[in-house]
DNA sequence: TCCTCTATGTGAACAATGTTTACACGATTG
DNA sequence: CAATCGTGTAAACATTGTTCACATAGAGGA
């Protein structure tokens, strides 16, 4: 056997195929043997690497969560140009949230592995993180004063909750992507908008 | 022995005993040997009566659900009495939010229990049902013309989705219950009202 | 009363899980 | 070239859910 000594690329390997065993079938597909078998190597290679088996799937974990965080600001990427500035953030902020159930949807087992209860701690942050994604879209509509100051502190949890709770239902219903489907989103993050109090939220003519 | 022959009682008992399970150790630590040995009989015993474990877990997972309905129900009962009725079916809908998350809160394991993602499915409905208590609140406040027309239809996804958002937020991250978590509450619970457009929504004084 | 039948529970085995341990191999460093 | 550390393996273990042949309890009929 040639390349069955992987020497300090055991590890990322190990994260990137977990990912793609998610992807696959599931957080209860990410499993010790079938990992390792992916990779080529022996179960035990795995404690090498990783103290428990939780925390690979915390490694994974937050490997989903990365994704979900760059999903978002590749969707969001396209906006800023030729707008007027508050537009553009108010833009920037509902791409943001329609990214996030878009990825929830088209990607429900990354989406449910990203906010899988784990036990093991990580020592790294998430880069990119979806909430520091959201805080920094916030941020941006309360500089040029769209954000009331009294929802300033409140805001994120306020938004947060309405779009993740909504990507969470629809992940937990399993639920084919259909109209309806979109419109209820239209519909939640028209409810964000009025409850952030923002102003000429999302008008339907220019 | 005496009492090892449940005949007839012994499925109902494994649901209860489950749901104690899950009370002390969360979705994980419910398991075919710690529940049969808790409720005194073999591990095969439960095949007797359901066909797979995961129709234990489903079955354990309703039982949670219901018990978060009757929780909300009998949070909101206090309400109706000696007030006019708009502001009571107001009242009546804020209590429900506010008990949705003093359930999370108070049995962060049971309400995780509530909605484990389950592969197999019941014949019998949810009774009481969260979101069929939800439904009916929401059904008030639109008789008494408090819910404009235009969010009739998505009204129940736009409440469900923030305080279900907020709910899971606050298990998943174990957060203690501080003076904080309950301005974020509030906050959360106050946006739902200007999301819906409701009027007059919860006045500080009479 | 006795017999039979069905419902219910048992004990031993199985495959599949995560994990440990003694051992072997590869690469780097002196 | 030799020593040493990092990396991977094979075999075993305890614990999971599950099955199957067997045993027992209780009900109903002769």
């Amino acid at each position: 056997m040639v390349d069955r000594y992987h020497h300090g690329s055991l590890r990322p390997t190990l994260i990137e195929q977990g990912l793609e065993l998610v992807i696959e079938s599931g957080p209860s597909g990410l499993t010790v043997r079938e990992l390792t078998a992916r990779v080529g190597v022996s179960p035990s290679a795995i404690y090498r690497h990783f103290p428990d088996f939780e925390h690979v799937k915390s490694a994974v974990a937050q490997a989903s969560r990365q994704a979900l965080g760059t999903w978002m600001i590749e969707a969001a990427d396209g906006i800023q140009a030729d707008e007027d500035p508050r537009r553009a953030a108010q833009r920037r902020f509902r791409t943001l949230g329609e990214a996030y159930l878009t990825f929830a949807l088209n990607e429900p087992n990354v989406f449910s592995m990203a906010f899988h209860q784990t036990e093991a701690t990580l020592a790294q942050p998430d880069d990119p993180d979806p909430w520091g994604v959201l805080l920094g879209s916030l941020e941006d509509l309360a500089r040029d004063g769209q954000l009331p100051e009294h929802l300033l502190a409140d805001a994120p949890m306020i938004a947060w909750s309405s779009v993740h709770g909504l990507a969470t239902i629809l992940v937990s219903a399993r639920t084919p992507v259909t109209i309806e489907t979109q419109t209820t989103i239209t519909a939640v993050i028209d409810g964000v908008g009025r409850a952030l109090e923002l102003p000429v939220w999302d008008p339907v003519d220019d």
